[in-house]
DNA sequence: CTTGACCCTGACGCAACGTCACGCTCTATG
DNA sequence: CATAGAGCGTGACGTTGCGTCAGGGTCAAG
């Protein structure tokens, strides 16, 4: 009982052409030919052939259904188990991807389908976000939240209010500015949850990607501007506590290294969350990086800090925007506190 | 600021190559060249590899991309509808074929990890039944028991017995061979919980698959042997009843169209459980095929009839194997009642 | 001037076949 | 017996999304 190509395929539900390339792979060889070529398969040969299927269905290459079929004492339990991990990986994997999508549709079910164009902005943004920041850090920034009026709508307008502010020769430390910049930092605050780990992602964000910046209208200039505004408010309320002389060293030094302060912040927050104790000598590292920020542009007179110290009880607004709360406050006045053990002054900053 | 390929991958996070192939697929060209020849990609080039890194996100081909991109006059929500609507699917079919891998993975715990060339076999087996039953026959068919000592195991052994029956010379009407009949009809109707459409789609298997025969050893001939042992268990009885040449009669034609019985029967009960009601005339035509049947065996003589419906009435073993109950029964008679407002006569089975 | 890091194009490979194209073989029919 | 049509054979290219050489220019630094 030999059947030609085409009488096996029927049988087996296959083409003839899927027979050619077993064929041609190695993996089923008819065992004979006929005088004019033709490929005669025996009972074997049919045989092998629905063990080829038997395996096919349970998602094996072809690749290796011939290395089990040449080599049984291969294990099929191995075989199997790892078939199964593949596809729950796999299953994972598409859940996932689907969950994704059906959030996207949610959201454009809500909306009142705006053009692809806008959309395709939108998952620009949503995959520069899914870059610098986890699925936790994203479902607590409202940001990306497609609806127009709402907290990305907040932003443009702002953004396109300090464009203009700017492009009116408006100096940084006009009332208008510092205004400008109060509003901005109290957004940024409210919308990180006034987590400096999220700040401090979202400046790398800003930092890293030109195209975010040309899309949200945040350029450096006027992060810079906003900085410097935002300094101005501070200094104005230092001015009032400080001899001329400490004020214009401050004045001079306060901007320079502000945005090292946010990195510390968020490296101290984590330590905190971490439990690390303030005696580690992780946690004394930042503590002497605080205090090494807190001189450069304090200086080095603990008389000066003193005063500092006074402002910094008597007007809660300094600590306005820079996501330092009191838990955070005392965490590392106890990690200064173990290092005064050594050679280091205290503190300036309560 | 131009962007060379490296710079751009790194900043994406793709391969050279990649950006090499979404160039010469046109999906992304560079929108200028240095004087080398090297590839200068500009803002905008930036801003359409992110909406492209968007989408493919999302699972889509660079093809439907590259259509997406094109004409923004696509309907993102029909995008990702057919998205989700494919993932379904796929996450479906992953599973079932999970669903599968783990039956099996059972089945190989709880067995003693035999051969690999017996596990090849088996699994040949349920794909050949695959082809012919559906997964709810199979929930239904024990034969399929990976379990030596089950199910498959008394079969096999029975099959063993028969065919050592027929080498040994023993003809069909021994009572060595009417035993053996008897006990497979009782395994056959317990197997098929009496369901004469499993039967039917067994006897397609075994007669459309040589395989089959080949592994099991239920060949064609020995199916005829137990049939004709089979039959000579009821003509025994029928003996009593009839006179010589009725009987003679019947012995004639008793087996010879008896593979026309278990389709009809299969198709009475379909009808039975879809409801359908005895006078419609589907129901009709097989009430006709029945009494054609039961006629090639049994005559024209209404006195031959009675003496049947006689021997039926007092000897329920003339029921066993026939796959058909009462409820069955009263349903056919229904149909035929209906007939014999026309001019046919009175059946013959009861 | 050389070296190493980048860049270019071109081409093959993978997985599992589908889909021609061209030519030979077999079988049934006129 | 000739012929038509179905079936068979062997290439060979296409698909998807790149990885991986190979062979050869370009550029900035030492």
């Amino acid at each position: 009982m030999l059947l030609k190509v085409g009488d096996l395929a029927k049988r087996c539900g296959l083409t003839v052409r899927t027979l050619h390339h077993y064929d041609s792979i190695g993996l089923l060889k008819p065992s004979a030919r006929s005088d004019s070529g033709y490929r005669l398969y025996n009972r074997a040969d049919i045989s092998r052939l629905h063990q080829i299927q038997a395996l096919r269905r349970f998602g094996l290459s072809l690749a290796d259904i011939g290395n089990i079929l040449a080599n049984p004492g291969l294990n099929l339990a191995t075989i199997v188990e790892r078939q199964i991990e593949a596809l729950d990986q796999q299953i994972a994997q598409s859940q996932a991807l689907r969950d994704r999508l059906s959030g996207l549709q949610l959201q454009l079910m809500r909306g009142e389908e705006p053009e692809l164009a806008d959309w395709l902005t939108t998952l620009e943004m949503m995959t520069m976000y899914d870059k610098y920041f986890s699925a936790n850090d994203l479902k607590r920034l409202p940001l990306l939240d497609i609806d127009e009026n709402s907290t990305a709508g907040e932003w443009a307008a702002l953004v396109q209010a300090v464009h203009e502010a700017m492009r009116a020769g408006i100096e940084p430390d006009s009332d208008e500015a510092q205004a400008l910049a109060t509003q901005w930092i109290g957004m940024l605050e409210r919308d990180t949850q006034g987590d400096p780990r999220l700040l401090v992602k979202l400046n790398a964000m800003m930092y890293g990607e030109p195209t975010v910046q040309a899309k949200t209208g945040v350029t450096p200039e006027l992060v810079a501007y906003i900085r410097q505004a935002f300094i101005e408010t501070k200094l104005t309320i230092y001015e009032k506590y400080l001899a001329p002389d400490e004020f214009s060293f401050m004045r001079e030094h306060y901007g320079q290294r502000a945005d090292e302060w946010p990195p510390l912040i968020a490296a101290i927050r984590q330590h905190r969350e971490d439990g690390t104790p303030p005696n580690d000598s992780r946690m004394q590292q930042l503590a002497r990086t605080w205090l090494e920020l807190f001189r450069a542009y304090a200086g080095d007179n603990p008389e000066t800090h003193a005063k500092i110290r006074a402002a910094n009880q008597a007007e809660p607004y300094l600590f306005f925007g820079t996501f330092i709360d009191q838990p955070l406050l005392a965490y590392v006045f106890q990690a200064m506190a173990e290092l005064r053990q050594g050679p280091l002054p205290g503190s300036g900053v309560a």
